[in-house]
DNA sequence: GATGAATGAGCTTTCATTCAT
DNA sequence: AATGAATGAAAGCTCATTCAT
């Protein structure tokens, strides 16, 4: 790879790198959100942050720059939470099933960073583009283990564990993405239950059903008993 | 609903209209697909349309009302094909089957179209939006009816009809938003296979197997025996 | 003087030229008025007058052209209504009055044409101007022609006439130019009547008097007894 | 009043929006004064004032604003000049001639300026009309004033003093305007003292034409002996 | 003679980026 | 390190004018 990944900074004091460029993404993300990455201006981000508009470029080499991070925010974000679902969880079949309920709710947290990953991701150069795609290949790739090792312990019957693994993650974006159709018939518990339901739960083998089974009743998959 | 979807031209000849309309709208998806829309000027869509900038606005009022047309052809050319591909089966299951499979081709001739309609959707103006999504809504419908008659008709168990839709046209959509990472690993053929695979035949009863079973052997369904 | 006054039509038969250059001006002088010059487009001009904007170049040469007789035709109105209110008339002091008055008459009936000929003079090129100027001058000699005749003949005191022509003339352009702050406290009888007592009463000899006195009686100033 | 008369500029340091502004109005008056605002381009402006274009926007909101400022500069001329000339003037009579002589020098000092405002008034929104209309008549309302207290004093005889005061400021007004045709036959002290002589002294009482002899003989009003 | 679609130069305005302070 | 005024290229859009029909 790269340096595609790397963001110069001109500031030399890592501490200080490290708070103004979250000070500066945050604003960003609020920004690029809700009205788009073209639409927001570098001094409209300065602004939100409550800086300089010279200051961003002391952080960051150009607006695309701006844009990269904040869309390596929200992934990493996604790298970040979702391991922690499955901390101390030995059986593959529920860190799965932990991960997918982890992964929408971490959706829901981020609803209009999520958008802005989808809408925004082609508006990079190429190089900053398959970084991004390579970080979510990463994530898919957390997911994709736990079903592998499930069908391998014979919990999930044999199945494209690469296509499900992408419609478990489509499930969870598409809560982001249709926000606007879905949020009026359902609240998320139910979206989450729903998606066990369809995408889970009719490959699952006799053990994995049991499985299931009592994870609804612990109350980790919402909505059941 | 409102006017929202009236686009006017200064033009009076509707024969004219419609041919230069066309025209323009091939040239302007090509290159909205390509750069994306605020990358692409109005000066490039005219060069490779053949016709000068100001010509654009006596068949648009301005830019954003060529994305607006540009993404409504794309929508059009789904509401068009899908009901052909239903023309003359009775039935339900084997209309849902054909409408899903159907799906995927568009989107497979439209590839670069439907990354477009994805990402700038949220470029418009609220009252634009809304049309996109109630166009939208509108194909969701037509396998939702296919899949709620399959499930009256006993072919199908009881599901949540609404959001097993949303998954079927997820995975039609993924062919081109993941084009990066699934076209390496599948070809077309095999992709809806997969689709049938994960997304319907679990939910087949012993009827609805056997009525895809039948698809498979008629070569509906690729990759069948 | 060179062609400047000239407009060239590509038109031959002459009544055909007069009649649609009536309707293209008819059509400019409203829109002109209301929006001005540079607001106003030949498209609209054209659509106004109900044709065709290609069949205006065939009566004008460019639009500067629509503007100078646009022009034109408000000082020709003058020229010719403001003789017509002498005719018969010989007493010079008499002439003077009547014409002032008919002058205020002319402005009131073409109110928005003379204020566009007060704002869009400059708009012309340096030797249409002076084609206007000649024009303006020629109407403000009627009126000297009479005020130095009066004095000749000892109804007027010995004044600076060609400035208090000037001043004559103001007076009925103010009634259009100022409009919106003349119209609410006169109505144009008043408003000529004062003009008269202050600009001409008070140059009269004993002689001018009686004869000012005989006008107000015959109701050719209004406001008299 | 609305905030129709408010500038908006993106600048926040005022000392130097002050200075900004008043080099760009500069540049404005002289192009617009010469050219005309159409024919003037924020282009040519900005090169007028040596700066570029896009600063131009960050002290006016659009081209429109810059007019507006402009004509306001010239309305606060007046309204900054004349009382100078009455201070410390008891004398109503006195006033008045003073404010008029001094009116008359402005307007010769800001020849095309004044044009300017005559012209340019009607591009602008209704609005911003209203503001300059409201200008306008305070000015007048200086020399009204005056010319009231004279006739309260006895000084001047009874007569329309709105109308009259109109009369006078068209008479200054009138130097810039039609200065083609006056410049050539008067010098302005000729024209000041021929102003006096057709618009004040017909109106004076026995006390007032005694005042009006000494501010002659003091050489306030030129072309006294 | 008349039409009106087509042209394209030229305008206003925006905004990423720089740099003197 | 931080500021924010200044830059100027580039974009969307208009409209006087032309010309094939």
């Amino acid at each position: 790879m790269s340096d595609a990944g790397q963001v110069e900074s001109l500031v030399t004091d890592p501490k200080l790198v490290e708070e103004r460029r979250a000070q500066i993404l945050k604003a960003a993300t609020k920004l690029f959100s809700k009205q788009g990455f073209y639409r927001t201006t570098i001094q409209a981000v300065a602004k939100e942050a409550g800086i300089s508009t010279g200051l961003i470029y002391q952080y960051f080499h150009d607006k695309d720059d701006v844009l990269f991070l904040t869309l390596i925010n929200v992934l990493e974000a996604y790298e970040r939470e979702i391991p922690k679902a499955l901390d101390g969880i030995s059986d593959p079949l529920e860190q799965l099933v932990r991960a997918f309920c982890a992964y929408c709710r971490i959706v829901d947290s981020l609803l209009d960073a999520t958008v802005l990953a989808y809408r925004s991701t082609k508006s990079l150069p190429a190089d900053r583009q398959d970084v991004i795609k390579a970080r979510e290949t990463a994530t898919n790739q957390l997911l994709e283990n736990c079903l592998a090792a499930s069908a391998q312990a014979g919990l999930v019957r044999p199945v494209n564990t690469h296509l499900l693994v992408y419609q478990l993650v489509n499930f969870c974006h598409a809560w982001a993405l249709k926000q606007w159709a879905l949020r009026r018939r359902y609240d998320l518990d139910e979206y989450i239950n729903q998606g066990v339901q369809i995408l889970i739960e009719p490959f699952l083998s006799k053990t994995g059903a049991s499985v299931l089974e009592r994870l609804r009743n612990e109350g980790v998959v919402p909505g059941g008993r």
